[in-house]
RNA sequence: GCCCCGGUGGCGGAAUGGUAGACGCAGCGGACUUAAAAUCCGCUGGCCGCAAGGCCGUGAGGGUUCGAGUCCCUCCCGGGGCACCA
């Protein structure tokens, strides 16, 4: 290269860098500059082409910037976005912030720092290193749920919930948590401790918010079925919905005349084998339950149960406890005497708080019998058995046959759970009945950094006559949402669209107030204020009346909502994010619909992605989306852990970087490394050795492809021909790359590309469209490469405008095979054969290979398999 | 306890029931260089053998099959989820 090139011939590129070597702090801000110039990325709303919209779990912008997971999955969606573009389909591939949430705010409290400030900060270092990284997002529709206008819109979709009648108060013991000042829901309590922070939590009864998902259980259980999930994903929202069938039975109270036991048994079968009853401690019966006898006992039982935590009542205490209240309940068929007894192994929150206890059959009724002395009686029997009664040992939980019940013996249990049910419910004594685990979402926080309820609490006379009211009547649910304070009822009005968004307060402080109530409640100006219906207007009470008539008195609902509300149907605002009139447009929602792939961890497996379907079938419902799902195809990136194979931590100084890997190697290399690693789904271990294995893979296409001056290499030509081998392989690369890109393999797909990069450094010769297209594979995997030298072996900028390579399946047919022999299932040599070779060609070609033939000599050829191309198996004896 | 998912060289990993270990890392030997870096070439699962070659080998044990990392059964280990849900 001497004296050549630089300053003389130079620029020869209109577009790419003009350094000679890989340079790729050069190439890199350099191509991310020509992206945001051009708007490469841009997703056309209205188009011809076939959508690919494809979605990255938002990430919540903390402090610490990006962790190397996120580009993880980053980078996997980027490549398929990359890919699609290519393959001809207009890509909707956005990103967001999911910026409401619990450690900004704990920030705030710490420091005085407007939460406000603080994530605006966080999200420029998150998009800055998103940017970095070079992935092809729609920067025009980037969302950020603490944007007043694009949580107009989730208050909006809550006072759908609301005018449902999907939205009620409720007072209930919720998971109050000291520490961070909040009651949290039940899915954010691991083992008696915050999910966030790990601090203690205890039960405690506030006046919460709660969505009625529980009126969704059916749906949200059977739309999992037609979801292209991961199994174990599916199974955990099976799980977590815990649809049981069974029968509700109702138990006649001795010294209650008038008044019943409720329970709830998947066991109707069983019906003659309860011996005793249960109540939750909790239970509203257990008061009038009580004999005189037995009230100091209850009463100290019921106390010591309520300051249990739950881990107490869980975990650490499988060892059964209760209390006979001295009642008795009265069979429903043969009206014998049942004592009804309080334990805490029943639980009020599940069923009707109430059980029959069956210890014949049932493995804690079986402990706690046996803990109390209280009879047993079989009422199955294995099928196999045939004498009448007690041979089995109890508890049997398995299937059998009735015994000892009267007019059902000897029948089939599943036929005796039907029969049972039947007749209970003709005698007026029960019913059947379809139970869940999952319970009704708790949906409010005391806690300053997230969305306010659009919602106002007023007098019962307010709330009659605002309902008379034209404008607001069609707001509300069909049934008032009211509670009870100190013997006044507060009604909630719904702000009406025209007050939204309502914006949060500023506050002097962000601290909990620690009655249960959050910070908003010291913003008195915004808290107390005339309200007037209809309009929505408001003005502080502090103030005069305003004039006019129909102003009210109202206090304002000073919850806010939990982090997931923002998270439940952004994947829709991107479809329009700057509609100021809608949520989206029905055009746009006709067009995207949903991701088509949605990629994000496995620790959302039933939070985010139950919410949000049920915020999405709530939607369908109101004819919003046409869609009844809104994740048709999900996929769980794996989590990437410590070089030392430990999770990554702070406190363990294993954390990755992203920005320093980028300065070192350039986001290229830190691109195909995290797509190398492993499986995308496979957790695994960092290896800061591996990553310069990837970065020399480009370099070495880089020399291979350019001459040292970076102008094309002198062995490439501009003739169609290569070596016929060249050519097999690149259409076997072209092949193996797409279908890998398909099935999200892309560490297959990248040894691949290292396998034709090999051989490139054999050749002597090499067809320019060969090179371009190779160039082109790699692009999707690292973009800025690929551009750079997609120019400089002479595309028109942009590599992403260029159709995708298509492989010729002529070309990956070879005129011999290699067949392996094998002789009793052993390897003993393979041969080169025509393609159409006979077994009797193989057979020959295998006796005469000098290293089989000694297998055979003097054997007696028995079987013979041959797989043509593949293998011939000779099985003899002798 | 119950339900999933895994276990393959020194390491990350690859293998429609058909040559186990592709690709990469690390290691060893060599070339280039005054030297180093970079780059290139070769070797690299274990055991036996001068070699040709043979035997063993995918957590353990059994089974199905001409043939098993792959399918079935039992067990061990690791990871995830659920956990008194009647």
């Amino acid at each position: 290269m001497t004296g050549s090139g630089i300053g003389s011939t130079w620029p020869i590129f209109t577009m790419a860098t003009q350094c000679p070597d890989y340079n790729f702090s050069e190439i890199e801000p350099h191509w991310q500059r020509y992206w945001d110039e051009h708007k490469t990325w841009r997703a056309e709303d209205r188009s011809d082409l076939p959508k690919y919209y494809v979605l990255d779990m938002f990430p919540y912008p903390s402090g610490a910037g990006l962790h190397i997971g996120h580009p993880e999955g980053y980078t996997g969606t980027d490549i398929l976005a990359r890919y699609q573009r290519a393959r001809g389909r207009n890509v909707l591939h956005p990103m967001g912030w999911d910026a409401f949430g619990l450690p900004t705010e704990q920030f705030a409290i710490q420091t005085g720092a407007h939460p406000r400030d603080t994530s605006r900060r966080n999200i420029d270092n998150f998009r800055r290193q998103i940017k970095s990284l070079g992935f092809y997002y729609d920067w025009d529709r980037e969302v950020d749920t603490t944007d007043p206008a694009y949580f107009r819109w989730t208050q909006w979709i809550f006072l759908q919930l609301f005018k449902k009648g999907l939205a009620y108060v409720d007072e209930r013991p919720v998971w109050w948590c000291e520490a961070l000042g909040t009651v949290l829901a039940n899915e954010e309590v691991i083992d008696g401790r915050s999910e966030r922070g790990n601090h203690p939590v205890v039960r405690r009864s506030l006046r919460q918010w709660v969505l009625r998902i529980t009126a969704y259980a059916e749906d949200l259980l059977n739309g999992l079925k037609d979801l292209d999930w991961p199994d174990s994903t599916k199974r955990m929202q099976e799980a977590w919905i815990g649809r049981s069938e069974g029968a509700e039975i109702r138990f006649d109270l001795e010294s209650l005349p008038g008044q019943s036991l409720e329970v709830f048994t998947t066991r109707p079968d069983t019906l003659f084998g309860a011996t005793y009853m249960v109540v939750a401690p909790e239970h509203p019966l257990v008061p009038r339950l009580t004999a005189g006898a037995q009230r100091a006992a209850v009463e100290a039982y019921v106390g010591k149960a309520a300051a249990k935590s739950d881990l107490e009542r869980t975990d650490l205490a499988k060892d059964k406890s209760g209390v006979f209240t001295g009642s008795f309940a009265l069979h429903p068929v043969t009206g014998s005497r049942l004592p009804v007894w309080v334990a805490d192994y029943v639980l009020l929150s599940y069923g009707t708080g109430a059980i029959m206890a069956v210890p014949a059959h049932d493995q804690r009724d079986y402990d706690f019998a046996l803990t109390f002395d209280l009879p047993v009686q079989q009422v199955i029997e294995p099928a196999d058995h045939s004498g009448n009664g007690d041979a089995a040992t109890l508890p049997f939980l398995g299937e059998g046959r009735l015994v000892h019940s009267d007019g059902y013996t000897g029948l089939d249990w599943a036929e005796a759970k039907a029969r049972i049910t039947a007749d209970l419910e003709a005698a007026g004594k029960g019913r059947a009945r379809v139970q869940y685990k999952l319970r009704d979402w708790l949906f409010s926080r005391q806690r300053y950094w997230g969305e306010p309820f659009p919602i106002v609490w007023v007098s019962e006379s307010d709330f009659e006559a605002a309902r008379a009211l034209p404008e607001v009547a069609p707001l509300l649910p069909a049934e008032p949402v009211v509670y009870r304070e100190k013997d006044i009822a507060w009604y909630a009005l719904p702000l009406p669209d025209a007050a939204l968004p309502l914006e949060l307060p500023e506050v002097e402080s962000y601290h909990p107030s620690g009655s249960g109530e959050s910070p908003l409640a010291r913003a008195t100006d915004w808290l107390d204020i005339w309200f007037h219906p209809a309009s929505g207007r408001s003005t502080p009470a502090s103030g005069p009346r305003p004039e006019g008539s129909g102003w009210i008195r109202a206090r304002r609902e000073t919850n806010t909502m939990p982090q997931w509300a923002g998270s439940c149907w952004y994947y829709l605002r991107y479809l329009d994010p700057k509609n100021p009139a809608e949520p989206f447009s029905p055009e746009a929602e006709a067009y995207w619909q949903t991701p088509d792939l949605y990629v994000g961890g496995a620790e959302h497996a039933v939070l985010h992605l139950l919410y949000a379907r049920f915020w999405h079938k709530v939607l369908h419902d109101l004819g919003v989306v046409r869609s009844p799902e809104p994740f048709r195809k999900l996929f769980h990136q794996g989590i990437i852990l410590g070089e030392d194979g430990s999770k990554m931590s702070k406190s363990l100084g294993n954390v990755v970087n992203p920005d320093e890997i980028v300065k070192d190697y350039g986001a290229d290399t830190l691109r195909l490394y995290l797509m190398f690693l492993g499986p995308l789904e496979a957790m695994k271990p960092w290896n800061p050795k591996g990553i310069e294995g990837v970065h020399r893979f480009l370099r070495k296409v880089w020399r291979d492809l350019l001459d040292p001056a970076g102008r094309p290499a002198a062995k490439l030509h501009d003739g169609p021909e290569d070596h016929p081998a060249t050519e097999r392989l690149f259409h076997e690369t072209i092949k193996k790359v797409t279908e890998d890109i398909e099935n999200l393999r892309f560490n297959t797909a990248i040894s691949q590309m290292m396998v034709f990069a090999n051989h490139l450094q054999k050749v002597d010769r090499l067809a320019r469209a060969t090179a371009s297209g190779f160039v082109q594979l790699i692009a999707p995997f690292a973009p800025h490469f690929g551009e750079e030298l997609w120019e400089r072996l002479g595309g028109a900028p942009s590599v992403t405008t260029a159709p995708w390579p298509a492989y010729d399946p002529a070309k990956l047919v070879t005129d011999e095979v290699k067949v392996v022999f094998q002789v009793n299932g052993k390897v003993r040599g393979d041969g080169f054969l025509p393609r159409e070779a006979t077994e009797a060609d193989a057979v020959a070609a295998a006796r005469a290979h000098p290293r089989v033939a000694p297998h055979l000599d003097g054997k007696a050829l028995r079987k013979t398999i041959y797989v043509p191309g593949r293998i011939l198996n000779l099985v003899v004896s002798g």
